[in-house]
DNA sequence: CACAGGCTAATTTTT
DNA sequence: TTAGCCTGTG
């Protein structure tokens, strides 16, 4: 019904679509197509061709920039479900992103034709870890109406525990902590399996506790992280096999997209789902899974398709099937002939990983290039397919590219070339300018002009390091009149006003979320401010119970002051009767009278600032995209994982983007300004990550270079301005990394003649690309960043010393000061109304209350107690909030 | 509760 | 330089 995961039942193996009858006419064209090479293949090179049609057995496809890897892989699909090998259920399909999830499944649609049922295991990795955690929820210790936490109440919710444990907040701030936490969840390392150095490192050595607390908070939110959508999953699947098996049974292929940016956990996961140890006792051999059984006996028809359970059914077209040979799943088993299960091989599915090294660059967040370095004895007996075959760039970009990154040690190594002939193509332009003013000026003239010469804007684009190098460009068109789009801004679900209108959709389908109601209940401002909220919080706490359930018990006494207490009452009562409507109102119209009645649209519409409107707009448009949904749930799901925001203007226009967000794309011209020591490379970088640092940032210009398809113009400053302060620069040791033979040092155009005061470089030798790799300007640049560099990049040794002694000194007297006051309070709230549910207090007790004094208890209403002040009168308050004299 | 002023930190970003 | 956050004041 409205449940999202109704829909996917364990037995959606049988998509509900009419086979064709045999000896109809659709089957007799399924048939004669398979005949002949499909239509799908044709077209493919060698390389290509042998990546889609090795169907069987660990694959893994090194593919350059610009080979054709999306096409590889969703002909890989096309191939698999047009031979009748799997269901579309059957397959699982990973990418990084929504956006590539998306393309991959529109791709599919067109190879296969609209007929093919959506392939439901196709998408993120959290979105697929999302599904099975919903399916065995309790597994983890969860409902299956999880919450998924963005990073922002992540942050929020690690900020409590850290203030709840007593520490100091602002010495052990919440952020670096749960950008620790999601380092250890990238590892997949829950409390107890981090190293006890890291675990030091945090909150006077409390790292675990606290880690363990914040666990600790989430599963009574019933609520997910991020990095939880990967590690629940392993830990569920890891400790229960049975599960496994079904899982196991299930994909007979999985494909793998930018395998190079796996973290751990996402390969855990990954070697979880696609292999299995290798079986030691005899018995499981004899019973083995419906694969390997298949592959033991390739008999036709074979007691695979019959397979006992919904998980292992095969597809249903009966007559085509049995025409051929169920294929073996493994190679293992392929080899050593009948029941080879017991071999110390493990057992593999057919999986089938697509990346280039070459293009990690996201090692920052826990990628792994390792993962695709090791592949092959991970998965033994692997294929590997290069593709090497360039459809993008011209010679001599290639060529400067491969250069380039040739640079790096520990690379699988490919070659990128092309077939196209070569005509004149324009070597990759390298300019100077004085300053990143002329830089930008000189940028748009050339866009201008080439412009004038019937270039589209859209195929150009500025590919920076560091996205504040972007308003440079920005002011420039704009005062050149030159449209451009930035790409890559803040999401649409980030945005202030839909994290608010989510917040209340939140408590309405999950009243235990705390972290939206905390979000909402003074937004609009109702008067509930710290003291208020505070006081809800430490109720909920102390007796276990949401903030929601905790204001109601709140309001039905006098701890607040009448007028917070009223406007606690009208919040409690707007969310029952919000909540009574959820089930017999649709959900664009529910959430247009929660924002309306909560006063949150109107907040919007008083609000005489710029934005207003736009806010406005927004929330508009997030009722109309719930419209696409069929309940309110499922439309908080998508909003969690994957909404963004949509890209509206077709008009023509420059793009200007990070590097990072390059990847993937790909530019008639392509600029790439900025390459200056300290920039690009990223001082911090290489402060950070040392050798793999300076690779990284290597492969991240290879990336830029390859975006290009026929015109790359690389820039570099003499003078940039860092924190406000203009500072001198030095070229980039990348430029000194580029071939000769494929560059050309610019002519300078500018007006203005600007960087004759650069200083001696490289450039002004007659044959500035000698190719030996400590070239001067190299060298020059290493020796001076230890002075220089250093110096204007703030280098961290300087500030780290200095950080060091502050903390240190600060830590007895503020975490001190801090404690008392948090902790203290909450924990004797905490022993006291925990241990007794009914009220330990009895009519004429003498108790103390911290706001009314000392009074008697006259009556005891559950956890309510009316008591007689001696000063304040007689009150309604909760026992949670006195203690006995 | 709102606002002003001081302090801090300053890549890359998906989910 | 600047933006965002926190603290202290009215």
């Amino acid at each position: 019904m409205s449940d999202p995961f109704d829909d996917i039942p364990f037995g959606d193996d049988e998509p509900p679509r009419p086979e064709p009858a045999q000896g109809s006419i659709a089957a007799r064209a399924m048939a004669a197509r398979r005949q002949q090479a499909p239509s799908y293949l044709e077209g493919l090179n060698p390389e290509q061709r042998r990546a889609v049609e090795t169907t069987e057995g660990p694959v893994l496809v090194l593919a350059g920039a610009g080979t054709g890897k999306t096409r590889v892989l969703t002909t890989r699909i096309a191939h698999i479900l047009s031979l009748g090998l799997a269901f579309p259920s059957q397959i699982l399909a990973v990418t990084f992103t929504n956006k590539a999830a998306r393309e991959m499944k529109e791709r599919i649609g067109v190879l296969v034709g609209e007929a093919i049922e959506g392939m439901p295991w196709l998408g993120t990795f959290h979105s697929i870890g999302v599904k099975i955690l919903r399916r065995h929820a309790e597994l983890a210790g969860l409902r299956s109406d999880f919450t998924i936490l963005d990073t922002d109440d992540q942050v929020r919710l690690v900020k409590q525990v850290i203030q709840a444990e007593g520490l100091d907040d602002k010495r052990w701030t919440p952020r670096s902590f749960a950008h620790m936490i999601d380092g250890w969840k990238n590892k997949g390392w829950g409390p107890r399996d981090i190293p006890e150095g890291d675990a030091r490192a945090f909150g006077e050595g409390r790292g675990r506790e606290l880690f363990a607390a914040y666990q600790d908070r989430l599963k009574t939110l019933n609520a997910c992280d991020f990095g939880d959508l990967l590690c629940h999953p392993i830990r569920l699947l890891r400790d229960n096999p049975d599960v496994l098996a079904e899982y196991h049974r299930k994909f007979r292929y999985i494909l793998v997209d930018e395998y190079q940016d796996t973290n751990t956990a996402q390969y855990m996961w990954l070697r979880l789902l696609a292999q299995r140890p290798a079986s030691k006792d005899a018995g499981l051999a004899e019973a083995p899974a419906p694969y390997v059984s298949g592959s033991a006996s390739p008999a036709e028809g074979g007691a695979r398709d019959r397979a006992p359970d919904d998980f292992s059914s095969a597809p249903a077209e009966a007559g085509s099937r049995s025409e051929r040979p169920a294929v073996s799943a493994n190679r293992a088993a392929e080899g050593g002939g009948p029941a080879p299960q017991g071999a110390e091989r493990p057992v593999s599915v057919n999986i089938c990983c697509v990346g280039d090294d070459d293009q990690s660059i996201y090692g920052w967040r826990g990628a792994e290039v390792d993962n695709i370095l090791r592949f092959e004895k991970d998965f033994p007996g692997a294929t590997v397919i290069r593709l090497e075959r360039n459809y993008r760039s011209t010679q001599h970009i290639l060529g400067a590219a491969s250069h380039l990154i040739a640079h790096n040690e520990g690379r699988l190594g490919k070659t990128l070339f092309t077939e196209a002939a070569d005509p004149d193509h324009a070597k990759v332009q390298v300019h100077a300018a004085w300053d990143s003013d002329e830089e930008a000026r000189a940028i748009g003239e050339e866009i201008e002009a080439l412009q004038r010469n019937g270039h589209d804007l859209d195929d150009m684009a500025i590919l920076v390091r560091a996205s504040f190098q972007m308003r440079e460009f920005e002011d420039r068109f704009i005062r050149m009149g030159i449209e451009y789009r930035i790409i890559g801004g803040p999401r649409f679900y980030e945005r202030m006003e839909i994290r608010d209108a989510m917040a209340y959709l939140r408590v309405v389908a999950q009243p235990a979320d705390d972290l939206a109601f905390e979000r909402i209940v003074n937004t609009p401002k109702r008067g509930l401010g710290d003291a208020s909220v505070r006081l809800v919080h430490d109720h909920a706490r102390a007796r276990g119970i949401p903030m929601l359930e905790a204001a109601r018990d709140i309001v039905a006494t006098e701890e607040m002051k009448p007028k917070p207490r009223a406007a606690l009452r009208e919040l409690v009562e707007s969310f029952d009767r919000w909540r009574e409507r959820m089930d017999r109102t649709p959900h664009p119209e529910l959430a247009e009278t929660i924002l309306d009645e909560s006063g949150y649209t109107a907040m919007w519409q008083n609000d005489r600032s710029a934005e207003a409107p736009g806010r406005l707009e927004n929330l508009k448009e997030l009722v109309r995209a719930m419209e696409e949904f069929e309940s309110l749930r499922a439309f908080l799901e998508h909003v969690s994982l994957v909404m963004d925001a949509e890209q509206k203007e077709h008009l023509d226009a420059v793009n200007i983007m990070t590097l990072h967000a390059a990847k993937g794309l790909e530019f008639g011209t392509v600029f790439l300004p900025g390459w200056e020591e300290g920039l690009f490379p990223h001082q911090r970088s290489l402060d950070e990550g040392g050798r793999s640092g300076l690779e990284e940032e290597r492969r991240l210009a290879y990336v830029g270079l390859t975006r290009a398809k026929t015109n790359c113009h690389i820039w570099f400053t003499s003078n940039r301005r860092i924190h406000g302060m203009w500072q001198g620069t030095l070229p980039s040791r990348f430029l000194d990394e580029l071939p000769a033979a494929h560059c050309d040092v610019a002519e300078p155009t500018g007006v203005g003649g600007g960087y004759g005061s650069y200083g001696a470089s490289r450039f002004d030798r007659a044959d500035p690309f000698s190719s030996d790799r400590p070239s001067p300007g190299w060298q020059r640049a290493r020796a001076n960043r230890t002075d220089a560099t250093a110096r204007n990049w703030g280098s961290r040794s300087g500030v780290g010393v200095e950080r060091i002694g502050y903390g240190e000194a600060d830590s007895g007297y503020g975490a001190g000061r801090k404690s008392v006051k948090g902790r203290v309070i909450e924990g004797e709230l905490v022993a006291k109304s925990v241990a007794d549910t009914p009220s330990e207090f009895a009519v004429g007790d003498r108790v103390f209350h911290l706001k009314f004094g000392n009074g008697n208890v006259v009556a005891v209403d559950g956890n309510k107690l009316t008591v007689a002040f001696d000063k304040a009168g007689e009150k309604r308050v909760l026992d949670g909030f006195v203690e006995r004299v």
